[in-house]
DNA sequence: CGTGCGTTTGAGTGAATTCAACGGCTGTGG
DNA sequence: CCACAGCCGTTGAATTCACTCAAACGCACG
């Protein structure tokens, strides 16, 4: 089976390093992890589904997890794709507005929401560093709806595989942990637009794509200009 | 270029006493009035601009706002709408991810982050409440993308009317405060869209429209069927 | 050596866009 | 009071970008 950066072929649970995202440090990180246990999901398992009682929230440790929406035709949204270090199923409301999935093999630190929040109650620290983290997310999903109101396939494809890069990658090179389906899934397009701009893009030489899911960077700035950037 | 950020129409600082309490509950709603000072913005004018410095947070008091991201050629998307008693601009980043412009006259509560953030620390009640708050725009925003990326013309303008109905309106009927451009910009189509589906929804019989900015409802559950809303 | 899944490629279609013109309301000034 | 300008919104015609339908490819696995 496909193993994914951060996974631990030991199973054991361990701070996931700086890499990524959003949170990994911090007391909160800490105080997960004192009162959460690890779970183990495979590839396409789902963590929780729509409107199920939100009564657990989770932290990847390793691997990648998708949350999606459906409508009754089958047609999906991905909303967001949460990389080792990230949270994920915290609502307001008591069940959950998404279902998640592991995309691949995934290590899920999973803590019972009520736990939690006894412990939030004594400690305002905890309660503003979820906070912020929500308004991270909060951010990300602001962003992203420019892209899926605004931006054309090519944007959109460009956005996303620099997105990528930023998040799980330093070098000039992404391995992709997820499908060309979870891909238009997230971009609001269909497979067939996926492979064939991932196509165009590279018969123009901006990327490379040596094996489906890895993709090298070759002129980053164009890239970049397709993703505009600056505002006016 | 888009300019229209019009002139505030009034630029004074007038503080504003606890008649405020439109949308009032909670402890953070008594706070912001007590350290907050109300404006006047007329209609299309900038409260706060793009990576401008996020120094306050704003509550609507009356009128209504739109906050929106630009693309360097001038595409639009506008990320929400606030209506009397809901809060914007507070942000994890120093400076604004959006800018915010009032879509009519309207009264707004500013408050200085810094001054609010120092209550916070004191008061974890007041940290969940606004966070909780973050929450609900979050969960909104994921909605919104379900919208952008995967539904059709129809489906968002029926989705935009029931919305908006939902949020300022308890009748039949609501007033829109916001230009046909506005819509469009919101639900990622044109203002040609935006019209030809709306007349297409009144010659279908399902919404009337006596006025260009009052939709009266005719069928609201075929609206409702249009909106999806049960997940698979 | 098939079988199945994920991906790519091709041909034709269609929903929303672009471009263009028109209609209606409001406020202003002759 | 009417003429006119400036918006805002609607309608029409032609175009286009992404979609749908369809087939083939390539790789992993039994």
């Amino acid at each position: 089976m496909l193993h994914w950066r951060g996974e631990r072929a030991d199973g054991k649970i361990v701070p996931f390093p700086a890499a990524a995202g959003t949170g990994g440090r911090g007391a909160v990180c800490d105080l997960l992890e004192s009162i959460g246990s690890c779970m183990n999901f495979g590839r396409n398992a789902e963590i929780f589904g729509e409107d199920e009682p939100a009564d657990y929230f989770y932290k990847v440790v390793s691997g990648a997890v998708r949350i999606s929406k459906l409508l009754s035709d089958g047609r999906r949204q991905i909303g967001a794709f949460y990389l080792p270090g990230e949270m994920f199923g915290l609502e307001t409301d008591d069940v959950h507005a998404f279902s998640a999935e592991a995309i691949c093999d995934s290590q899920i630190l999973v803590v019972k929401r009520s736990t939690f929040l006894v412990e939030a109650k004594r400690d305002c620290a905890i309660v503003t560093e979820i906070w912020t983290q929500t308004m991270t997310h909060l951010q990300r999903a602001q962003n992203h709806m420019l892209l899926l109101g605004r931006k054309n396939a090519q944007e959109r494809i460009a956005a996303f595989l620099l997105e990528m890069a930023a998040r799980l990658s330093h070098t000039g090179e992404v391995e992709l942990p997820m499908s060309r389906q979870d891909i238009a899934d997230y971009l609001g397009l269909t497979i067939e637009t996926v492979s064939r701009t991932l196509t165009q893009l590279e018969r123009d030489g901006l990327i490379a794509i040596p094996a489906s899911r890895r993709i090298v960077f070759r002129d980053r700035a164009a890239l970049d200009l397709m993703n505009d950037s600056l505002a006016a």
